[in-house]
DNA sequence: CTAAAAAAAGGTCATTTGACCTTAATTTCT
DNA sequence: AGAAATTAAGGTCAAATGACCTTTTTTTAG
């Protein structure tokens, strides 16, 4: 329903209900099915995404078929290719569904009007994006420096509404490890416990 | 000196002379020794810098005194902890110079006012920190997916005026990879050639 | 509800990787 | 220029990791 990113914008920011309105108005609304793509790489990553229910993932493809996973979107979550979204270019980067999802889209040239009409919303935007780029470089620091059992640890903490909604493949592809040392770090856990 | 700043401002964007030489004149000048600090973890971010001469790195440590490193920031680039700097709380990282380095710092204060002085200049800071989170996007993806050869392979594409300027630790603890590992990929390579 | 598909878990083994140590080469700093 | 410090490189070894395969369990979809 539109209604649930309505009252999503109503709790998160200090938008007016115009505003609001006028936001929603422009969305276009559209169904995932479980492992449906929004889009694959080499494809234009076309519209801003609003997660209203569901779990959407962005990741890249290995030539021999690994998936190595840079982002889940919950619901109440938004997602994207900023860099193909910003300039309109092929992405590098998929995108699908987890589980099924219901999403709200908005064209480039719909969302930019909005961010110029409506000030508090570029705002909006802009902190949401930061908050992004902060832990994509927290994110990247564990990567390089985490043991897999700190990996894991650090994602149990991090997303623990997620752990039980997801494969555990699809962990092991988020933290750069192999299932099977996924695996091994969890059985190491239940002997500690 | 001061003037390579602004003809690298000339060089990159269009502002004008007057607002090249407003923001220059906020400027203020520091010299950092080789292994000298700008700041240390648990400190504020306190300034945006620009590298006039040398080299900085920015890096995480680990408990043990391992060092991770970042990014890398040569003449003619920025370098800032962004979510220190944006909210003014201590950071968690490191920034200190692998060279002697000639530095231009403004206090967060004077920044400020000269983005919502000057729009062009809001505008070239938005695009480079937005080249900076899609590379950071991409660095995020060879991290967790590349082989270290791999990983040392796409190093030495993507900035090859370094590598000679950095000691090999450096190297990998940028790669995420021990120094043993890193030198094998290059023996390995020694020999394919 | 049931058949089919996907996921989890476990076994085995070869390889990779890092830890630790030593030696040689290079660089830095006074 | 010369002493001290840093860096590179190499050896050895144990541990960690992933590849591959099988079996069992769970989930999905018709």
């Amino acid at each position: 329903m539109i209604t649930a990113f309505e009252n999503y914008l109503r709790q998160e920011t200090s938008l007016s209900d115009a505003d609001i309105h006028q936001i929603s108005s422009l969305a276009i609304r559209r169904k995932l099915r479980r492992n449906e793509f929004l889009f694959r790489e080499g494809e234009v990553c076309r519209h801003k995404v609003f997660v209203i229910s569901g779990l959407l993932r962005i990741f890249g493809m290995t030539p021999d078929g690994g998936e190595h996973i840079l982002q889940f979107s919950p619901e109440t979550t938004w997602t994207i290719d900023a860099e193909s979204y910003d300039r309109q270019t092929p992405s590098i980067y998929n995108i699908d569904a987890v589980e099924p999802s219901e999403l709200l889209l908005w064209t480039k040239a719909d969302f930019d009007s909005l961010l110029t009409r409506i000030p508090q919303l570029k705002k909006f935007a802009e902190q949401l994006i930061s908050g992004n780029t902060y832990s994509g470089r927290r994110r990247l620091l564990t990567a390089l420096s985490a043991t897999p059992e700190q990996k894991y640890e650090d994602f149990v903490q991090t997303f623990p509404r997620l752990l039980s909604r997801l494969p555990l493949r699809m962990i092991a592809g988020y933290l750069g490890i192999s299932l099977k040392t996924l695996n091994r770090v969890r059985q190491a856990q239940l002997l500690r416990s």
